[in-house]
DNA sequence: TCGAGGTAGTCGTATCTACAACGATAAGGA
DNA sequence: TCCTTATCGTTGTAGATACGACTACCTCGA
């Protein structure tokens, strides 16, 4: 997004780079502006509600959703940390301060005796409940009440091969 | 993601929420999952990307860009910590960090005593040409290559249409 | 001219994250 | 069995962020 226009800086009746340009690269960079603004503002929008109606915070409920869908409700560390795209070691204390909330416990793996589980407790299942319907308002009304259901589609699609791509080692 | 199928914890036979819904909210909410996973992959590859060649991180990146696009680059701190989407006391440390790496200037500005304004340097301008080319390459490698033209299209109408409705104060 | 209320930026503090190094355990070939 | 190599989770450390309190300064009406 600089670069092109190396004469920008000298003139000065230019104020900015062009935002609309014609090149498909160009449009896809501006996409991509888009795609993070609209990221960051709307995760600002849903956390203040979440924080407001005082029920968990998204990485706290990313953890006990990823323990919900598992199987057995529980999951290794190492695939718990994968699913939520943190690393091990952040994942070691952010667990213990979910643990110590009580909502998930630990347990050892009989199986492999250097791995343990985390394992979603009924009172997690429970925040869960509580948060699911500030969560689910905020997202309809700062992101789908947005989009047409052909957008949705697009988008869904879309976004399934960006992910896809970007997740595989 | 979690409320409906109340009894999913007792049916142990049935191992997954489905993942595929008929309903047209649901569909937005797996869309929304989709849209943080896809976000969150994407910033971690090019964040390794600009890493890796030893070019500017993604904040500081923000920063420089916002200051080269503003009228004779440079902004106000509040306006810049607005541009960027930080806090201001976020943004004073930030900023401090790449004015000791001597990328932006910091000067006070006449017409109000209380405000300072962060000015680009020549070296934050030629930092950012350095970075573009890093940057560049990653957003299209793991965004842009993964998107038809009339994607494109679509994504940035409906991202327009989000990020203003969650910017308006 | 003064004073009340608002705004700008900073800073103390608490959180949270990544990175790298570590001990413990596992797996597999000699 | 022994030994090498890899993996698992934890921890020390450093860096980055948000929140709230604080000072300095501006604005505007009496």
């Amino acid at each position: 997004m600089v670069g092109e226009a190396e004469n920008a800086i000298e003139k000065k009746e230019r104020k900015r780079l062009p935002v609309v340009d014609e090149s498909l690269e160009q449009r896809r960079n501006v996409l991509w502006r888009n795609f993070l603004t609209a990221h960051a503002a709307v995760i600002d929008r849903i956390e203040d509600d979440l924080d407001e109606a005082e029920v968990l915070p998204l990485s706290w409920y990313d953890v006990l959703l990823a323990l919900y869908e598992a199987p057995e409700h529980k999951l290794r560390m190492h695939e718990l940390a994968r699913a939520i795209l943190v690393t091990r070691g952040g994942l070691t204390r952010l667990v213990a301060r979910i643990e110590r909330a009580g909502l998930l416990r630990r347990e050892p793996d009989r199986a492999d005796g250097r791995g343990l589980y985390a394992a979603l407790a009924d009172e997690g299942l429970e925040a869960l409940r509580t948060t699911w319907p500030v969560y689910a308002r905020g997202i309809a009304e700062h992101f789908g009440r947005h989009l047409s259901d052909e957008e949705v589609e697009v988008l869904d699609r879309a976004f399934n091969r960006v992910s896809a791509a970007a997740q595989e080692r």
